[in-house]
DNA sequence: TTGTAGGCGTTATCAG
DNA sequence: CTGATAACGCCTACAA
């Protein structure tokens, strides 16, 4: 219809009102007579008109978007919770710009600026690191929240799950099989869900009257290779594991592969349990056993109290964890006798 | 430091210059003099100034912001692609806006609204639709891309492979190993990706003198699931296909797991062959043999030339398909026998 | 080389 | 109920 797109002036004119009308018709519907609001609607029908949103936001100091720092697109286990975020910012009428960081500081830094430069309102981080160097955090820091990864920092609201308990409920179910020497695959040694869920590891083990073994720590990264490799690292023991405990599912995708290829029966040979529930962790040979985290909701809360924050004002200093789930499938069983 | 960020009031009074010496020091350093720009960067070291996107992109009637519509954010396919988009948006000084779609009009619908408001200046589609409803494309639609999955408008820019080649690749991998009774399972009957890989299918297997049985064409959605549901259809046939031709490597997973749980052997009893080369396909057991499209390189080149376009004006109507790879691995083999 | 001033498109305050 | 009008923060002719 138009070449250029319509301003408000436009519209005004058409309606033969003031712009102050036209403003006040769309945000104000009852503070206008309803016959030059039907007038008005009917202009801005026919010129097409949308607000310009650069000069909305510069005139009322809000953008209505909400950057999401994750660490990973292509990790699947964001995936829900990204859509969890998004199912709430939409229904307050508030926009998702997911950042994908890859961990890069450069790409930190460029996202860090959003805030700086008023392009998005609030925060959310799904990387488990303030994007700012370490000791440079801003006196004014933007409306933010962690999630599922906690970040220490005094005031920071975090939504997540109880990693310790969540490990220990599933190491307490490899011991409830009969397993006692069962291996951690841990991940990214600073890491603190591989922390956390060690320490559940350790407590159920304790609890169990297993000593812990060092030899049976196994580093990892995440990653599936570093699965593959934490399999393959029975080798050099006298006492293998029965049963490995990964830190999460991508790792005990790798552990299955690895004690395939090496033609060990899982779970009859050596019982894996993963964490995390992401989709391919039912397709695996056996399908995996793990712990699933509620990640939509954990989204949709997340979202929630950080909108919360930023339209009220008042620092939540909230600490919420949401309850996980043991999905019991195929990779766990009876120990292999006693060995 | 300071209680509100600083504006370019601030540092122009700290400087004791005019702002309009800030804004100049800033975009045009040659036409400032050396002395004064350094008095300009100190002032805006102290203030901890950064200039308000906002007022900026309404003054410049740009936002240097892309909008990119993904169909689906949980989709590891779509994750190499936007690392791509990113990569050269962010060493051109552009910002992706990730839009998940979820194919929801709805949603959609709100994207849509962040191009007429102005909120950014561009937009990729690799939804394999525009986001309008029929028919009501606007008279002057803002510089977009369409990418991987065509769409059919004149004008409109595409990178991508070419379908048809690439799965008469795959199908004439499956013939030359000696399958004659091949299944293609298809996705989404409307969805071009599907119909350009049964053309290639179907090409390869007239070349091949093997006439096409119709009742071979499975159908299928894209999901694992529905993979499933296309090798437990194998039932009903009395000459079972040797060999699946799946249309992405999630349904090409999906019948790896239902011939395995029928006791078929992958590839000595039936082989399969994906598409794709999603990151788990080298996990299946076996490995899924599949067509590997040079995702990050798409990504890469679709983004340069939307921005080409954003920058210039020229309306390239581009149409490029980047080369695809065949890429081996254990799912597909020699056929049993005759049968 | 620098400062002045107009305007980008809105919204909200304040008179009428 | 409606209309001027002043910001919002910045960039860029134009003038000095």
């Amino acid at each position: 219809m138009q070449s250029k797109t319509a301003t408000i002036e436009d519209v005004a004119r058409l309606a033969g009102v003031s712009i102050a009308t036209v403003s006040r018709a769309l945000h104000h519907p009852a503070k206008v007579a309803e016959a030059t609001r039907k007038k008005v609607l009917a202009a801005i029908d026919s010129t097409g008109f949308t607000a310009n949103a650069m000069a909305q936001s510069l005139r009322l100091k809000s953008t209505r978007m909400i950057l999401v720092i994750v660490p990973d697109i292509g990790n699947t286990f964001f995936a829900s919770i990204l859509r969890g975020l998004e199912a709430v910012a939409q229904q307050r009428g508030y926009g998702l710009l997911i950042g994908n960081s890859e961990n890069d500081p450069a790409i930190e830094e460029t996202y860090v600026s959003y805030l700086r430069s008023g392009k998005v309102d609030g925060l959310v981080l799904l990387s488990g690191r303030l994007p700012w160097p370490a000791g440079s955090i801003p006196a004014n820091p933007p409306p933010m929240i962690s999630v599922c990864e906690e970040i220490e920092m005094p005031g920071l609201p975090f939504i997540g799950i109880d990693n310790q308990a969540a490990a220990r409920l599933a190491t307490e179910h490899l011991i409830a099989a009969g397993h006692r020497r069962i291996a951690y695959v841990a991940g990214p040694a600073r890491n603190i869900l591989t922390r956390q869920r060690q320490d559940g590891y350790a407590a159920a083990l304790a609890a169990a009257g297993i000593p812990l073994d060092p030899g049976l720590l196994l580093p990892g990264d995440f990653s599936i290779e570093s699965g593959v490799r934490a399999a393959a690292s029975m080798d050099g023991m006298e006492e293998p594991p029965t049963a490995f405990f990964c830190a999460n599912d991508e790792m005990a995708i790798g552990v299955i592969m690895e004690l395939t290829r090496r033609g060990l029966k899982v779970p009859e040979d050596v019982a894996v349990m993963g964490f995390d529930d992401i989709q391919f962790s039912s397709c695996t040979t056996p399908p995996l056993t793990t712990v699933r985290q509620p990640r939509r909701e954990i989204g949709e809360e997340a979202m929630g109290v950080l909108l919360d924050l930023i339209e009220t004002g008042t620092p939540p200093s909230l600490h919420r964890l949401l309850p996980v789930e043991l999905v019991v499938r195929g990779s766990t069983g009876m120990p292999a006798g006693t060995r």
